[in-house]
RNA sequence: UCCUCGAUAGCUCAAUCGGUAGAGCGAGCGGCUGUUAACCGCUAGGUUGUAGGUUCGAGUCCUACUCGAGGAGCCA
């Protein structure tokens, strides 16, 4: 038996015999020859199975094996440039383990349904593959940040006592008869363990039942927070900018060819360094109310209509192109590119109709209001990089966050945005660390200071400033890869009213 | 919760004015030694989401419901 071996090692085995055990991603046979693409979740190999060198009732029976079947191939090693990943397999033996019968994702598109009920098989497929490489490697430079940067590891609870957001948004279960809710931070939590350990983070699934069915949102998502004693705004603002640049560096080190394979905007990624943009909500009010934003959006108007006169040429041409004596695959080409260029052109439909509401609602925006999604969108929209948005009116905010002392009606927060329109990834705050301004502030919101009595403590007992943020996992994800839908990117995704599998 | 769009073969989609429901992929069989979503020939595959209604006749029109997608509010 030959040595066992996996594709992405494939470089260090060249003109050996190997065996590699793995999936058939799919066959090609031909009379005398299959070329036979296994995946063993390291990569791609072109396994080419001759007649011959095969015993007959092997070849055929490998010819008749369907998409997914297991096997181990063993062969030798050749440097090929036509093939994918450029080594293919000059096969020898094949053992067969689980044969695959009408596997239900095939070749050709599936619309996201259909996906999403399939989940547990779509985990296989080449794109979810490759988020799936990000995703780790995004988690593992968040734990390697902290860890290399002084911060305890903290596991806050997921049953909780309290509420850190919105109460609306609590998921409540039932504990031995009483109601008790899935987190939705840990930062309240995490805050007492700061005052112990001076720099600590948490990481883990949060919970929210908030009813946002959008392509941002998730019932059930993962998110990282990080706690610090003794740090102001500027310094939180320099801890995220940090933070996010080595996520983002690491990512295009360890996943480049991920990242080539799902077409992500590598340039725009190289560009995330340190520092980046800081706005003030006020400020953010005046560029979403000044004609730049509206100059802004009256373009992007004509770069959409622009975009959708294109579409629509092609469209027209292609369907002429259809009417003509082509060959069949050719017809099928441009059946598939159809489709396509029609599912592009209801999205800058929905652009164009929404291009003038949200134009309006950022013209008529009133200082003291929460920012919108479009009005996130448009100040992402105008930068290449993150920014950072500081300042929000106290009003707007959650209790916990400290009132900026020089002007009473904000406070120390804020909020970064991920650039070209992607939108919020991170929120966070000063913490309020006066005992007297916080109680009234638990009080304003109607919420029961005994409730609290113990996070009140910690500004009775030698109180410091302090503050921290939250990083949502999924939307960097979705953000790095250029992914459309954060559904995409944690393996068994929870929606709003939908949960799949 | 609200607004918009959709549901036709296992999958992705066609079906003109309301007039016999059709392709490709996938599956099965046969052919082919260099294929990259191969190609060529043949075969099987349908209560058009559900329930009503209009009509000589409904995939197509009307009503209700179910399910899905996109968007809004809110957020990481």
């Amino acid at each position: 038996m030959s040595q066992s071996v996996s594709i992405n090692k494939l470089n260090e085995h060249v003109d050996q015999q190997v065996t590699l055990q793995g999936w058939m991603a799919r066959n090609r046979p031909s009379g005398k020859v299959q070329f036979l693409v296994l995946r063993d979740g390291t990569g791609l190999c072109q396994c080419v199975i001759e007649k011959g060198v095969l015993p007959d009732d092997l070849f055929d029976q490998v010819k008749r094996l369907g998409q997914e079947s297991s096997m181990a191939v063993t062969g030798t090693v050749r440097a090929e440039e036509r093939s994918v990943g450029g080594h293919e397999l000059a096969v020898t033996d094949v053992r067969i383990i689980g044969p695959a019968v009408d596997y239900p994702i095939t070749p050709k598109s599936h619309g996201t349904e259909f996906l999403m009920r399939h989940r547990h098989l779509h985990l296989r497929s080449q794109r979810q593959w490759a988020i799936g490489k990000i995703r780790h490697t995004v988690v593992d430079a968040i734990r390697r940040f902290f860890n290399d940067n002084g911060f305890t590891l903290i596991d806050t609870p997921i049953f909780t006592t309290i509420a850190g957001e919105e109460v609306g948004s609590l998921f409540e279960v039932d504990y031995f008869g009483d109601p008790i809710h899935l987190t939705q931070t840990g930062q309240l939590y995490l805050e007492t363990a700061a005052m112990s350990y001076g720099k600590v983070y948490c990481f883990g699934p949060t919970f929210r039942a908030e009813k946002s069915k959008t392509r941002r949102h998730l019932t059930e998502f993962w998110m990282v927070e990080p706690e610090v004693a003794f740090i102001d705004l500027p310094g939180l603002l320099e801890l995220a900018e940090t933070f996010v640049s080595s996520i983002v560096s690491r990512v295009l080190a360890d996943n480049r060819s991920e990242l080539e394979q799902l077409e992500a905007d590598i340039p725009a990624l190289e560009k995330i360094q340190a520092p980046f943009y800081r706005l003030t909500y006020t400020e953010c009010v005046d560029i979403l109310t000044s004609d730049r934003t509206r100059t802004f959006l009256a373009q992007q108007m004509t770069e959409f209509q622009t975009q959708k006169a294109i579409i629509e040429s092609r469209i027209s041409e292609l369907e002429t192109q259809q009417q003509g004596s082509v060959k069949q695959w050719q017809k099928d080409k441009i059946a598939a590119e159809l489709i396509d260029l029609r599912s592009e052109q209801s999205e800058l439909d929905t652009k164009i109709e929404n291009n003038p509401k949200h134009a309006e609602l950022a013209a008529n925006f009133q200082w003291g209001k929460d920012l919108g999604g479009s009005d996130e969108t448009i100040i992402s929209m105008m930068h290449d990089k993150p920014v950072f948005v500081t300042h929000y009116p106290r009003k707007a905010k959650a209790f916990y966050m400290k009132t900026d002392r020089s002007n009473e009606q904000v406070v120390e927060n804020f909020d970064c945005l991920a650039p070209a329109g992607f939108g919020e990834i991170i929120g966070g705050s000063v913490r309020e660390d006066d005992y007297d301004t916080l109680i009234n502030r638990v009080k304003e919101e109607g919420l029961t200071p005994e409730n609290y009595s113990w996070y009140l403590d910690l500004r009775k007992y030698g109180t410091v400033p302090h503050g921290g943020f939250g990083l949502g996992v999924e939307r960097t994800v979705a953000w790095i890869t250029g992914e459309k839908h954060i559904r995409q990117c944690i393996p068994f995704p929870r929606m709003m009213d939908k949960v799949y599998i």
